[in-house]
DNA sequence: GTCTATATAGGGATAGAC
DNA sequence: GTCTATCCCTATATAGAC
């Protein structure tokens, strides 16, 4: 029989499964408890914080996959577009093709967690960055590729919220295929 | 003293103030009691069927808001850029220039709420639908039209998530001013 | 139509055994 | 590290007076 029954990384990952579906308010400790297979006071060995420290710990998992995944291929080799390409396949991975919403998003109501809605600003924030960044070493206008950075951020948030609502997937893939366009246009 | 401490229109005003910024779960009926100024009990009177009816009733009058404000503009006479700039003049007072949130993100969350979430889809649906018509009598061919419709609500829900994460309206202003290239170009 | 008061369920959070 | 059992609070919902 194990120490722990469930390791850190499965916990994560049922965690942000259930705040990514329900949103903060909507993640109540009942389906956390079913989702990760653990009782309440289990959870709060873990979390001694309670859900709040839960959504923290989920949100800084999905900063360190932002970061990892999504923008390190965009500081690599390569030339800009391909680069972009490349989160782009990321993306495609992370958000399951469109079927997972962004934590982005879904914690970002409820506006009486204002701790919360720093992480999450901060997230957003450090994304927008490096696109602009991006963007420029591509020969953008410092001020144009952060608009482009926010429109490819407003894009890649739109089609998700379209995707949840409609279930259709095909603005969000369509997305992808237009994010080097986005980027990259001089104007 | 009147009956009624506060009439339908204003009742329902309020509350899609607390549904948007909240969303259905955290939307709670003292939230509700103190933005409407009515007691749970008043409430439950206007709304037998409780918290859903309200959501349901403020969701039925954001659809009449968008087919009498947004979807009119677009059938009636005038150039199709131009409609398409009247409803973007509509779309800037309705979300108050990007500070409000759009009902259909904000209610599309808690997926227990079936029939809630029903009538969000009906309500993105139809608004596709008459944007996908004005790209159509513009010449655009019905499977393009149809995909410049879904990418304009896209980035309208997507620039208003930013809004709402970054406190920052510019680029819900910058794609209400591209909507007609969004919605008429030819590929 | 609105109120006060209350019923009942579920929320988050703890104590203490194993 | 996980569990059962429980606390306390807030949530939704209802009863009945005015």
């Amino acid at each position: 029989m194990p120490l722990t029954k469930v390791n850190e990384d499965e916990l994560l990952d049922r965690l942000t499964v259930v705040f990514r579906t329900y949103g903060y308010e909507g993640a109540s400790l009942s389906k956390i408890s079913e989702a990760t297979g653990l009782q309440r006071a289990s959870l709060y060995h873990r979390f001694p914080g309670g859900k709040e420290d839960m959504a923290k710990a989920v949100l800084e998992r999905a900063g360190q996959w932002l970061v990892n995944r999504v923008l390190a291929p965009l500081s690599g080799p390569g030339k800009p577009e391909q680069r972009i390409r490349n989160m782009a396949n990321e993306l495609h991975s992370f958000y399951a093709g469109g079927k997972n919403c962004c934590l982005l998003d879904s914690l970002s109501f409820g506006s009486d967690n204002n701790e919360i809605r720093g992480h999450v600003q901060q997230g957003m924030s450090a994304w927008v960055d490096e696109l602009a960044k991006v963007a420029r070493e591509a020969g953008v206008s410092a001020k144009i590729a952060r608009q482009h950075a926010q429109d490819a951020i407003s894009q890649i948030q739109g089609t998700l919220v379209v995707a949840r609502v409609m279930k259709d997937y095909g603005p969000f893939e369509r997305m992808l295929l237009e994010l080097p366009t986005v980027l990259l246009r001089k104007k």
